[in-house]
DNA sequence: CTTGACAACTTAACATCGTTAAGGAGACCC
DNA sequence: GGGTCTCCTTAACGATGTTAAGTTGTCAAG
C-alpha cells in the first residue's frame, strides 16, 4: 500500500491501523508486511524482534495519548489525575485489545516522563510528599490499565460486544447468589460511569489520607 | 510422569506447574501433553481449545486462592475486602504470567460467586448499597489485577528480576526529570508497600465516599 | 567511470505452534 | 462374538516468528 520509505514510525502507525481490524492475535509479522507491500523479514531490519515492534506501537500509543489529553493550564493535581487517567483509558479504548499490547510493552524512549513529571510535580506543589505522589498516580494508572483490559474483555472495541456473554444465562448460572446476580448489569453495564466512579473513590482516599483538597 | 487417569483437572494442575519453569510463551499443548505422558491431540478430548484449558487454569487458580485464604469469622466488609485483594494478589503471584493468565481467561465455574456474594453481603449489611457494594469490590479487583500485571512484568516469580531494567540507566535516561527518576525507588522497590498502600487509598476513599466506617 | 561499501530488501528455509482427520486399543454390554 | 463408546495415537495441515544467504539500489572514493 504505502511505497514511501520505511521507517520504525510508518512500522508502528501501520501496524497500530492493523490491529483495528484484525486483534493482537491477527496481527502477524507477515500481515504487517503485506500492508506495507514488504516481505515479513524487512521488518527485522528494522525491529529486532516482534517484541520490539509491540514496544515501539505502545509507546506511538502513549505519544498520541499525550498529544489528544487537553490539560486545562493551572489544572491541580485533582485534575490532572481525573484528565490524564481518563485519556489514558480512552488512549486505550482507541484500540482492539488496546490495553493488553500497552501493558505487555515497555517504552523505547522517555516520552512518558515528560507527563509523569508534570503530575507528580502537580502533587508536589500541593504539599504531598514525592512518596505519596508516586503511590497516588501510579494507583490510578494502576486501576485504569486493569478496568480496561476487563472492559476489552467484554466490548473489544467502543459499540462491538464479544460474544459468549448472555446476561440471561448468567443470571441463571447465579441463582443463589442474588447479590452477585444482581450485579451483573452494575458491572457489565455502565463501563463509563463505573470507571468514573472508581476514579471518584480513589481521589476521594487520597484527598482523605493527606487532608489535601 | 503421571499415569494415572487424565481429566481436566489432571491436566490443569499439570499445565499450572508447568507454568512456573516455562512461563506463557512456553507454554504449548506439546509441553503439556508430554508432562502427561501423552501426545498433545488427547488435550482435544478432554478441552475444545487451548483457550477452555487456560480458562479451566484461571478458574482452578481462584479455586486454590479461596482455598488458601483465611478470612477471620465475623470479619467486616473494610477487612474482608482487604484480605481478599491480598488473597488474590498472592495467589496470582505463586505463578509466572499469573495475572496475565488469569485476566485473559474466563472462569469454567461459579466458584468465583461465593467469595464475591459474600464481600457484596458484607458492605450490603454495613448499609451500602449494592450499587456502591459492587464500585467498590471490582474496583480492589482490578486495581489488584492491574497491579500485579506490572509486577510480573519486573518480577517474573517472586525474586527473581526481569532483566533489561537497570536503575543506574533508568536515572540517567530521566535525567532532566528529577521528580519521576526519584520515583523510580518508590515504584520499583517494594510492591509490597505499594500495594498496601494502594489499597489503603481505595479503603479511605470508600469509606469517605459513604461515611460508613 | 569504475569499484566498493552500505542500506534495505527478497527468497528460501527451519522449527514450532494450534488444530483437524482418521484410525486403533481397550472396556463394556447385549 | 459383534458392536459401541471412551480415550488415545499417528499423520498431517497451514500459520507463525525467526535466521541465513543472496540481491538490488544508492552513493562516495579512487
Amino acid at each position: 500500500m504505502a511505497v514511501g520509505k520505511i521507517d520504525r514510525a510508518l512500522v508502528a502507525d501501520t501496524a497500530l491501523r492493523l490491529l483495528n481490524d484484525v486483534g493482537l492475535d491477527g496481527l502477524s509479522l507477515r500481515a504487517i508486511a503485506k500492508e506495507l507491500d514488504v516481505k515479513a523479514p524487512a521488518l527485522y531490519w528494522h525491529f529486532k524482534d516482534k517484541q520490539a515492534l509491540l514496544d515501539e506501537m505502545a509507546t506511538e500509543m502513549f505519544r498520541r495519548m499525550v498529544a489528544g489529553t487537553r490539560i486545562p493550564p493551572g489544572a491541580r493535581w485533582r485534575e490532572r489525575l481525573l484528565v490524564t487517567s481518563r485519556g489514558l483509558r480512552t488512549a486505550l479504548l482507541g484500540y482492539r485489545d488496546g490495553a493488553k499490547v500497552f501493558s505487555g510493552s515497555r517504552f523505547t524512549e522517555t516520552v512518558h516522563a515528560v507527563q509523569m513529571e508534570e503530575n507528580l510535580r502537580a502533587f508536589v506543589d500541593a504539599g504531598f510528599t514525592l512518596r505519596q505522589a508516586v503511590r497516588a498516580t501510579n494507583t490510578a494508572y494502576l486501576f485504569t490499565l486493569g478496568f480496561v483490559t476487563e472492559e476489552q474483555g467484554v466490548h473489544p472495541l467502543p459499540g462491538e460486544r464479544r460474544e459468549g456473554y448472555d446476561m440471561a444465562a448468567r443470571a441463571e448460572l447465579l441463582a443463589g447468589f442474588p447479590l452477585s446476580a444482581a450485579a451483573g448489569e452494575v458491572i457489565f453495564e455502565g463501563y463509563d460511569e463505573a470507571f468514573e466512579e472508581g476514579l471518584a473513590l480513589l481521589l476521594k482516599g487520597i484527598e482523605a489520607e493527606s487532608g489535601i483538597n
